[in-house]
DNA sequence: ATAAATTGTTAGATTAGACTAACAAATTTT
DNA sequence: AAAATTTGTTAGTCTAATCTAACAATTTAT
């Protein structure tokens, strides 16, 4: 029940791409954490020791349950930093990444529990999110890609697939952000880019590959 | 410009015990750390190289004024942590340190600038600690001791010397608190203890040892 | 079914930060 | 001044987390 920053690290990419992807290679955990993969693997067997990962040779890697619920806490103490970090200090929803990325590895209950409490129990971060409660569960959403609407489509942005820096950079330079109301105008078959308006903005045009990125409901 | 969490907390006890007792020596930093000499010795040397710290065989530790004004940006980050904590979150000032012990080492300057804004540009931490500015110097306060006053003096608690848990846990639990208007109403000559008054309550005995703790002014 | 390419493991080295044991210098006591 | 004590340094070991080089297993292409 005591990690270190390294050992919390590697089980929330772990986490990440067993939601993502499903099985998860030692080579793509290497490439994703940019580690290379003896190091992986040497990690591995420590946290099998603990019972935080299944490890087994040549076989693909799996969190534990245990595992999986402290990867959980680990990203529940990112979001609720993430969140409290944008709606209490004001900061940019594309600054506060890096930052959480270090208070995640805070060791202290009161920090967190104050920081739920004082933003109302959020469910969902400043990207859109899902939260994991105090067990560490993780609701997964279900929304759809704005790059799978139609013209005509009246829908609401939620969420983002892609919360880069540079993205997010992209989305602020265009008053994109999380409610806003988005109508499709036309979506131009050759290379799926769609001409939209929301809020003030008309005829806006994002390209397909920024579509994919955009989660509405 | 770029140090590790372990030699932060180095220069962070090298700059306190400067402070309070002048010259330090090797025994004196292992003592205050708890570690062992010969690694001090070593860190000493590499932060010899950094040049942070004036290091000569046997003599005793000195930090340099890059050294110095490092260590102050970091007990800026400490403390401007604990007064966020305290008066935006509403944690007990018996519980921030450890959290600031953590939060001092986030590489981030928009975190730290934004607490310094939100709190209006505090000058000194819950404890009565004066922050360091942002070229990491920091002032003396010359507050005088609660055991130094004499009977009929009438003081505000301005600071404190010892910031333990189990001290500030004594003063709540006697609604001691800085601010407090405290009055001398007799001292005990045998053992210094102190018969004082304030906000509500009336003839609260404090001992020498908790007097000596107490700063006033 | 081989061969080639990719992926994964093992072995051995490195760095930071800790330790103990042994020795040396400095300080204090006698 | 000599002895005893304390303080500081050096040398060598350990663990966590990283790496490279070499080899082995698995997967993909031919
Ligand atoms: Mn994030
Ligand atoms: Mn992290
Ligand atoms: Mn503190
Ligand atoms: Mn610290």
């Amino acid at each position: 029940m005591n990690h270190s920053l390294t050992e919390e690290n590697y089980l929330k990419a772990l986490f990440h791409l067993e939601k993502n992807m499903g099985e998860v290679s030692v080579n793509e955990l290497s490439k994703n954490l940019d580690i290379k993969m003896p190091t992986v693997t040497a990690m591995m067997k420590k946290l099998s020791d603990k019972k935080l990962v299944a490890y087994q040779k040549y076989k693909p890697l799996k969190l534990t349950d245990k595992g999986r619920r402290e990867a959980g806490l680990i990203i529940r103490k990112h979001r609720l930093t993430e969140m409290f970090l944008v709606e209490k200090m004001k900061i940019g929803w594309e600054e506060v990444h890096d930052i959480a990325e270090q208070i995640e590895h805070i060791k202290s209950t009161v920090l967190f529990e104050k920081m739920d409490e004082l933003l109302g129990f959020p469910s969902i971060d400043p990207h859109g999110s899902p939260i994991p409660d105090r067990k560490g569960i993780m609701n997964k959403y279900s929304y759809r890609k704005l790059s799978d609407c139609k013209s005509g489509d009246r829908v609401k942005l939620s969420a983002l697939i892609n919360t880069s820096n540079e993205f997010l950079k992209f989305l602020n330079a265009r008053f994109l952000k999380l409610g806003v109301k988005i109508s499709i105008n036309h979506v131009e078959p050759f290379d799926g880019s769609m001409n939209v308006s929301y809020s003030g903005r008309k005829n806006e045009l994002l390209s397909h590959l920024v579509c994919e990125q955009i989660l509405v409901e």
